[in-house]
DNA sequence: CTCTCATATATGTTTATGCGAATATGAAAG
DNA sequence: CTTTCATATTCGCATAAACATATATGAGAG
């Protein structure tokens, strides 16, 4: 009962950390995020980097700058893509920390249903 | 840094990370664990807690367990789950400071093509 | 103004995944 | 052994989201 109501209450923020999270699950936004971590890159670059094509790069930058991943400068013809420093990379070292603890069970938790395809030798 | 050479060594990584944030973005997982910070529960007890089906929560109590999130203890008949302490706490803390700061922005970042549908009420 | 290069956006398709509903498993009780 | 309750698993479906490709926009150069 107690959690009850406090569940009612967070209901918005929930829904944003998922949001959250959820930006933050995939490989390929992992990908440029990592390669921001070197330093400012622009578009070509990054799409050079993380071989993706250009449209998708742009769209998934488009994404992470929505959610305060990062922030854009132009310079001359070409958008610099820069991570937006501190929280971000102390998050990503929470969590390597936990995935370093637990990398064989995730491993297995690609999905919530997986029926099928139990394991093999691998 | 040198995020190259990083880069390539941590490929692997980089997917299990992508797993890792994955798992935490979905709403009813996120439900799921803010409601075992208020202790452990049974799965009767998160059914009625989360609202969602039997069926439902057992599928993601299974994946959050396989991540590493939560572990169990049975009790007579029942199954109780439990948080596993300190970093997932830790984790969704950091998570929610950069929340709080871009609520606004991420709940633009639903989706990374979201060419149609701009907004309506809310 | 026109051309070109860098970046952004739109479209159609495919895969991933969450859900409801049905069913299976397993333990305790009668 | 049979029943019952708690939990786990499976199936089909609907949808979100990632991708490839094509195209549009916008700033500089000629």
């Amino acid at each position: 009962m107690v959690a009850t109501i406090e569940r009612d209450r967070d209901a918005g923020k929930l829904a944003l950390a998922a949001n959250f999270f959820r930006a933050l699950g995939d490989l390929s936004r992992l990908r440029i995020l990592y390669t921001l971590l070197d330093g400012d890159k622009n578009v070509g670059e990054l799409v050079q980097l993380v071989g993706s094509s250009q449209g998708r790069v742009s769209n998934h930058l488009a994404c992470l700058k929505q959610c305060g991943f990062v922030d854009t400068r132009s310079y001359s013809k070409y958008v610099y893509y820069r991570l937006v420093d501190g929280q971000v990379r102390q998050l990503l070292k929470v969590s390597q920390q936990m995935i370093a603890g637990n990398a064989k069970l995730i491993w297995a938790c690609t999905r919530v249903d997986a029926p099928e395809e139990a394991e093999s030798g691998e």
